[in-house]
DNA sequence: AATGAATGAGACTTCATTCAT
DNA sequence: AATGAATGAAGTCTCATTCAT
């Protein structure tokens, strides 16, 4: 019955608000990045959070409030990289190209700090329901239309063909990026304990190369 | 199928077993393409096949077995497709190119023709457990090797430079080609309702020309 | 993890479905009469049935949809008594009170017959969420429309004085009936297991001379 | 008081000890009338109150005895109010009903001017546990047993019949007024924002009259 | 081959209560 | 006197799986 006397097992120091809501979100991150949503359960991480299972609810409304928190935040931080990557002051083909080389590694650097996000966002996402499965599509589909503002900028300033079909484009570009951050991040068994073989530059380099010349282009 | 109105008392006719079996698994990958593994419950599939609960059990030891059965037979199933689309036979650069454009076209026309598989192969398994995503993963491997066949061959035949990244390069196709299918069978929400706007002659060829040439080489 | 292989403990009978959910709605109703809504666990009641928490949920989408199909049924039975109580075919005031008395014995007697739901509908109900609350209010609202309909048709056949506030004597005639019912049949404490003193006969005469007369009038 | 932003900053006056403990009673009284015992959360009484979780349990060793209390507090003002309304001077029947009106008017009106204790002690204590049920049915019982002194006295002083069956009158007429109370103060839906459409006068009267001649006698 | 009632582990969530500060 | 983070028991409900018929 509620209201009985009951002892208290553990003496849990007391944490700062937003410190112990950091904790729970990262450790969170991290089963929802190895596990994916249904088989994280709030119990496994309130234990590995060593607090305990109400301790969660202070925190979340639900389960599902927490890991639409975490890709929400984490979409923010990515499209705030993403963002400040977009300069378009260049001029030339070869700038366009160094310029979508940096943007690239930028993005390759953020994914590699932040592979639990990454898992989440663009595979484990996936096989959660509706409204988590919703919100990492949305990351998705903003990196394509970062990607396809950046190429009508281009196609504007003639470094690109004007028949060039944008959205197609885009879309193809952006799903090689996305894709091969997964493939190499995370190995052909898109592990979570995977470790690239590959530097973040010379991965940027070679998908960015891809993208403007293709395999018999690139020179 | 979904939704038909069965009574209790409808005596449901006997199948050979193969028969039930094939219907069952039907009826399972329509669900587990729209719902993910974990929200396809044996109950709902027994409800729409109209068998009850035990019968599913007669035709697979677990849950997990039919989700595995599945996958299993949906990759032989692309694999034979795309294994004829392979013949090797070009000696030009065009040749390949067109050789290319025919096996990405047969290959997005059985997606088109299977729908519900590829979600499942390429998306939905990824949320599944693990023995389930590996089996997801392991026709993507299937298919990126195979890529990496073909450039082999094609290096060998002086159709590209001796010293291509071959493994890159075939990663990064497949990658693309993989997640093109999605975008460009599901939509932007990865939707199973979707319908895609564009023929598969169209996306296939330039799927194969964004692969060859890029973005700025493609002409 | 569910999937796993588990025994079966207890290798219960299995029943008629109409037969086992009579039997849980009867289990129910006691411990809703004795402990009220949110006392009464299903945990607790499936423990008295003898079987397991899942069954429960085979027969009712949830605890409140139980409750919920109680009152109902009840309702439906009690007003099915008190319907074929009035007849109205009386012509003296002598005939009204006779048949007023009938009315009042064949409710008192359903009443005692039906203890359960009679501290359900009249007492433990008013404790319960809103949508059971007010189920057991209707049943109570329905009585008090009954009342007044038997108080019009008397008062067309000049049984009572023209300028009788009908409204208003039915909902003291009615409050008074259905709370006398509470303390005869449960005693000052509202105890399910309270033995009336009094027969349903005799309680019944006292409560029709005291609507109609009064303490002063009741000769 | 409920729905006032108060920020955590907010540095609450401190309060003196009793004061304190008042406004946490009358805030517990709206809830627990407003949403029953059960669904009153200390909780949300705190965060009304616009204190601590912890400050509750300063004034209360747990919700039970916070609810409790506020019974007994009620239980003793409604019972102070009824005693001084029986004076039991009359020795005429039109003195004896007019001073039952009065006793029935002080009724009605400290009814009116404390609905939430009300609700409570006539409909929501009936859902509570045990402890608190038999508090609140407490009070009822003083009133019958007030019900059934007046009476005696009456009948002493020949203004009822001597064989009146005193306890079964006090029974009926108490059940009437209290129940009545109830659907006058809070209508058909026992709603604690309703209004009675009838004065407290008009009400006392007709219960008063009802009681004395019934229906028929009702001139 | 087929049924479907029954099972029970385990998931999510709530909330009265405690206690270090 | 006051705080509020932390606790954990207990509740509701789901669903893969079994087994007697």
């Amino acid at each position: 019955m509620q209201g009985e006397c009951r002892t208290k097992m553990t003496s849990q120091r007391k944490m700062e608000t937003a410190e112990r809501k950091q904790q729970l979100t990262e450790v969170a991150l991290g089963q929802l990045a190895l596990n994916g949503y249904h088989k994280t359960t709030v119990s496994d991480v309130v234990k590995e959070a060593g607090v305990s299972q109400g301790t969660f609810y202070l925190y979340f409304r639900s389960k599902e409030e927490a890991a639409l928190h975490i890709i929400e935040e984490g979409k923010t931080e990515l499209l705030k990289v993403l963002e400040q990557g977009y300069r378009n002051e260049e001029t030339t083909v070869e700038e366009m190209i160094e310029s979508t080389i940096r943007l690239f590694y930028d993005f390759f650097s953020f994914a590699m700090e932040h592979r639990n996000l990454m898992i989440l966002l663009f595979i484990k996402g996936y096989g959660a329901d509706t409204p988590i499965h919703k919100a990492a599509l949305e990351t998705f589909n903003a990196l394509e239309r970062a990607s396809q503002r950046n190429l009508e900028r281009s196609r504007e300033l003639h470094l690109l063909p004007q028949d060039t079909d944008i959205p197609m484009q885009a879309s193809l570009i952006t799903n090689m990026v996305t894709s091969t951050i997964s493939s190499w991040l995370f190995g052909p068994g898109l592990d979570v304990n995977h470790t690239p073989g590959i530097s973040a530059e010379k991965m940027a380099r070679s998908a960015a190369m891809f993208g403007f010349y293709g395999i018999i282009g690139n020179k």
